[in-house]
Parts: C-alpha cells; structure tokens; sequence
RNA sequence: GGCGCUGUCGUCUAGAGGCCUAGGACAGGUCCCUUUCAAGGACCAUACACGGGUUCGAAUCCCGUCAGCGCCA
C-alpha cells in the first residue's frame, strides 16, 4: 500500500481518444505498480457535449482496457469514494469556495467582467518525473482568466481546485500540458498548498506526426472493439508507447508490466501511432487465445455483428471458428470470413469470378466434383476429399488437381481465399458440399457467374 | 511570434563514456515451407539530424545550428 494518488479526467467528448486511453493506462500502471489509489474523474463543464452516452463511452473504454477504478463514478449511476463528486458539472459550489479564498488572497482583480489571477513575474522550476526539471522565464507571462465573463470558472482552475480536493499525489499526463503546468503551481502556491509531482508522457502522434486527434482514422479506442481487437492487445501496444520493458521484449503480460512500470523509464521523444504493429501484437494474442477464450470472444463479437451466426448448428458453427481463427487475427476478418457460410445463397467474389468461372472447362470440373461428392460413401473426410478432387483432375487429363481444388474452394465459398480446403468441407459436410456444387455448376450453366456480373 | 519539449533504421524502441564495425520488434525485400490465405523458418536492406567542443575514447557529456512537435498569444 502506498498514499499514492493518481487520476484520469477525460471529458465526455463521444470517444475515448486513444491518446487519454494511453494516459489513463500509465496512471493505472503506476498506481497498480505502488499500490496506489486510481481515480476517475469527469471533466463534464460542456454541457453542450454532456451526455450520458458520452460518459457511457468511457466508462465502456476503461473497462474494455480493463482499467479499474478505486474512486469515481461506478459507472452505474453510483459513487465509489470520499472525495466526490467526481463528475465536474456538480462541484459548482466547491469551485466558487476556492475562488473567494482565492480573491481573499489580493492576487485577483476584475477586467471588463472576468477574473483574473496576478501570475508571479518569477522564474518557475517544474520538478518533472519525465522530463527533469523544466524552468519557465515568466516575466512576460500575461494573467490568468480564471472566471470568465459569464461566470464559469476556466479549465486551468478547476483542474488545480479538483486535484488538491481529491489529494492527487501525481499528475501524469499528457505533454501537451507541460507549459500549462507553470499556471497551476502559481495557483497552488497562491492556494497555500504544496502542489502534487508531475510526470508529462510523450504524445501520440499520427501519422502525419502531429497530435493525435479525433478526426484521425483510428484516434477512438471504440474503434479497436469494433473491429475485434483484443483489448489485452491494445492495452500491451499502448504500453509500448513511451515506455518499454527493456531488452528484446515486448509481448507482455500486464501483471508483468505492473511489476515493471516506473516513471523514469518513460521515454520523452512523442511516439507515432503505428497500426501495422498493434494489429500483429493482436495476432500474437489472438494464436496464444485459449481454447474456451476464444469460444468466448467469437460468441460475443459474432451476437454483435452477425447476429445470424446463431442459427447455425453448434457443430457447424464451431468447426468453422477453428478452421477460420488459424487464418487470421481480428474479429472484424471473422465475421467477413464466416460471411459465406451464413446463407446458402452466398455471393460470388469478383476475384472468383474471373479466375475460376471464366474458364470454360470449369462447368465440366463441377460436374466432376458433383458427382464425386454425391456419390461419395460414408463420411466426408479430409482424405477422401483430397482423393475427389484427385480423380476430377485426372478423368479431365490434368496433371495436377490444383486447378480442381481452387476451383472447389470458389465453388463452396464464392472466394478465392479462404480456411484450409479440405478441413472446411469436412466441416460444413457433404450434404452442404453437394448443394453447394449443384448451385454454383446451375449458375455457371445458365451463364451467370461471368465477370461482367 | 514568444516560451517549452524532443531529435538512434520508414515506425516503436535498446542503449546512461569503452561491451556498438549500434541490438530487438513491426513494416519492406529474397528464399524455404505451403494445392488459397495465414502461421513458421532462413537471409537481406536501412539509423546515432548537422557542426563544433570535452575526453585516451561519445549515440551517450557541453555548446551552437537545423528540424519536428506542443503550449500561449
């Protein structure tokens, strides 16, 4: 245990911007890392943008991350903590105590409406845990709007009057913020109060190289959900941004990465996001997925995004999760993978068309493969689809069944790529196989499977 | 414009004066494996922004320049 005190405060914006998941994450990180204490504390003061799905969106990130909170909303309407309220919107009254105490100072005077706070015209040292100790040259720096015309106190404000209340110990956020932080000591100073460590973590970047905002693709941590990320995926990519475990690692488990987690090894250089790399990381969560993991997460993502996965029988269904997961990596190529097999009136890809059904050889190999199939005893079996499409290559003097097997697969699927050939006919069966056939070699018959189409 | 931060392969990084003819990973290339696609294996290419110091010795320390980013106005 530790007095520790870290906090996230995002305002609810309708995203959880991947940059505040980061710094959210590296607050939860440190305070997990000293057996401190994490809160959450929402920077509602927009009331044009305040709404609850907006605060849902991060309370549904932070958990998706799963970044657990000691203090803060619940997140079902409740309170957890001492300190609250922890939503800006409802601190009107302690924010207007700290400004009398504040104007009770001398250090602030009317101009034309607003309030202003006298900065100090002296040097400031920050004392930051990343980046050293930072001096600002404040003799030119001009006074602080504090409370504005229309009598909202002003960001800088509530931000120092919210973190000394709540007891944070240690700031840690974004650069951006570093030559804010200047303001903020002199408001603490001017307050009487000791004011908390700072650690300012390097930005992210896009990639262009500026600042990642929301209007840049990928920026919304929801977006990673909707395309069946892992979230253990992305929590471990984003720690690799502006931190990083040392030698050659870097696929880590989180408790690990708690263990590890210090403040000075945070780099200082901003970080761009590289999405190539988070969407391999998912790949190597995605092949050491258990068994009964993955069962979990296909079913969710499936419920959401096809919901008619779930009149497929458990048998089909299964089998084709095991034969497609090996290909690929996010749930988003699931469900696009599963696509042909949710109705028998599957469509044909344009690759398929053209370099399958474009030959006119191809109505007689379906033929070939019809039969083979329908006279088929027993069961459908990897080896005695291996051998159907043996003996269609030869009877049509092929010299090797590749063609018939490319051919096959566009058939059964309407794609050119897809799972492992022979497994996936074993899993979808030789009923399904037979019909399959019988429609693709009718359409081909009647011209349809053409390229114009 | 003022102030601040940063500057190692395309990208994320290791590196805290000699272990560096600079390591790893992603991306890229070549090959192997593979009856598609992945995965896997082997190999290749690519970096200390520039210029001055300090030192026997600098990616590592100091100064300047340049560049990028951020904040404020």
């Amino acid at each position: 245990m530790s007095d520790v005190r870290v906090r996230f405060a995002p305002s609810p914006t309708g995203l959880l911007h991947i940059g505040g998941a980061r710094t959210a994450l590296f607050n939860w990180l440190y305070a997990r890392h000293v057996g401190g204490k994490f809160v959450l504390r929402v920077e509602d003061t927009d009331q044009s943008r305040n709404t609850q799905e907006a605060v849902d969106v991060i309370f549904r990130g932070m958990r998706w991350l799963g970044l657990d909170w000691d203090e803060g909303p619940d997140g079902k309407g409740g309170t957890q903590g001492e300190r609250g309220p922890y939503f800006q919107s409802q601190r009107g009254s302690i924010y207007a105590k700290h400004l009398e105490k504040l104007q009770a100072t001398g250090k602030t005077y009317e101009d034309g409406g607003a309030l202003k706070f006298k900065m100090p015209k002296t040097p400031c040292v920050v004392k930051d845990m990343v980046c050293g100790d930072v001096t600002f040259d404040r003799t030119v720096e001009p006074d602080l709007v504090i409370r504005r015309k229309d009598g909202s106190p002003v960001f800088h404000f509530v931000n120092v009057v919210d973190d000394l209340e709540m007891g944070i110990t240690h700031v840690i956020r974004g650069e951006d913020h570093l030559s804010n932080t200047q303001k903020h000591i002199a408001l603490y100073e001017a307050l009487g109060v000791t004011p908390p460590q700072y650690a300012h973590i390097p930005l992210i970047l896009n990639q262009s190289g500026s600042k990642m905002s929301k209007r840049d693709d990928g920026a919304a941590l929801g977006f990673y959900e909707d395309a069946g990320y892992l979230p253990a995926a992305v929590r471990n990519y984003l720690c690799l941004l502006g931190w990083s475990p040392g030698a050659n690692e870097e696929v880590l488990d989180i408790h690990e990465i708690v263990k590890r987690f210090e403040l000075k090894d945070l780099n200082r250089s901003n970080a761009r996001f590289d999405a190539a790399k988070l969407f391999w990381i998912n790949g190597e969560y995605w092949r050491a997925m258990a068994d009964s993991e993955f069962a979990e997460f296909a079913k969710t993502y499936l419920a959401k995004h096809r919901p008619t996965a779930a009149s497929l029988s458990e048998s089909l269904r299964d089998g084709l999760l095991r034969v497609i997961r090996e290909k690929i990596r996010t749930g988003k190529e699931l469900a696009e993978w599963m696509d042909p097999y949710l109705t028998e009136d599957y469509s044909y890809s344009p690759e398929a068309r053209k370099k399958q059904f474009s030959n006119p050889d191809a109505g007689k190999l379906l033929h070939g493969l019809e039969q083979g199939f329908a006279a088929l005893d027993g069961d459908l079996t990897d080896a005695a689809a291996e051998m159907i499409c043996k003996k269609v290559a030869e009877d049509a003097a092929l010299p090797k069944p590749a063609k018939v097997i490319h051919l096959l697969r566009a058939a059964v699927s309407g794609h050119t790529v897809g799972p492992s050939l022979f497994p996936l006919l074993t899993v979808l069966g030789k009923k399904t196989v037979v019909a399959r056939l019988g429609r693709t070699r009718s359409l081909f018959d009647s011209g349809k499977l053409g390229e114009a189409t």
